[in-house]
DNA sequence: GCCAACGTTGGC
DNA sequence: GCCAACGTTGGC
């Protein structure tokens, strides 16, 4: 199966990239949305690649690319709900605000540019995966 | 801190 | 099954 590209949303103030960082392989659980569990427990891959994106944040951006390293899976406490677990990639040399992103033609179709759009996890395409990293790594 | 958008709950 | 009330998310 081709690899696919996912963004997820955290809260920096509860897990940030930093975190992400030191803890290495992080178990992504605690998400109490349908539709984010079920993309997590029925379409991420193991390989699959993921935009690191802070939310509630000054300013909101993608801060680092992560990778799927277990495929969704039931969480011990509550099975009904599912987690994947993710490990960092590298860190962007610059975050892709929000902002930058509205205005960048070719990522208008993102689910998180989509205005009232509060999923968690979301699917990215594989070009507008890789116009981020583009933006996160060359200069203004 | 405000509030629009959205998801969930529960009475009926 | 409808929908009002409520809680949460997240940009601003």
């Amino acid at each position: 199966m081709a690899r696919r590209h996912w963004l997820l949303k955290t809260e920096p103030g509860s897990f940030s990239w930093d975190d992400l960082a030191k803890a290495r392989v992080t178990g992504w659980d605690g998400v109490r949305n349908y539709q984010a569990r079920n993309l997590m427990r029925d379409e991420m891959n193991k390989g699959d690649l993921v935009l690191f994106y802070h939310s509630n944040a000054d300013p909101s951006a993608a801060v680092g690319v992560a990778r799927v390293v277990r495929k969704g899976y039931p969480e011990a406490e509550e099975p009904t709900w599912s987690q994947v677990d993710i490990a960092p990639v590298r860190k962007l040399k610059h975050p892709v605000s929000l902002e930058r992103m509205k205005v960048t033609p070719g990522l208008e179709g993102m689910p998180l540019l989509r205005k009232g759009n509060r999923l968690s996890v979301q699917s990215v395409s594989k070009e507008e995966f890789e116009l981020v990293l583009k933006l996160g790594n060359a200069k203004e």
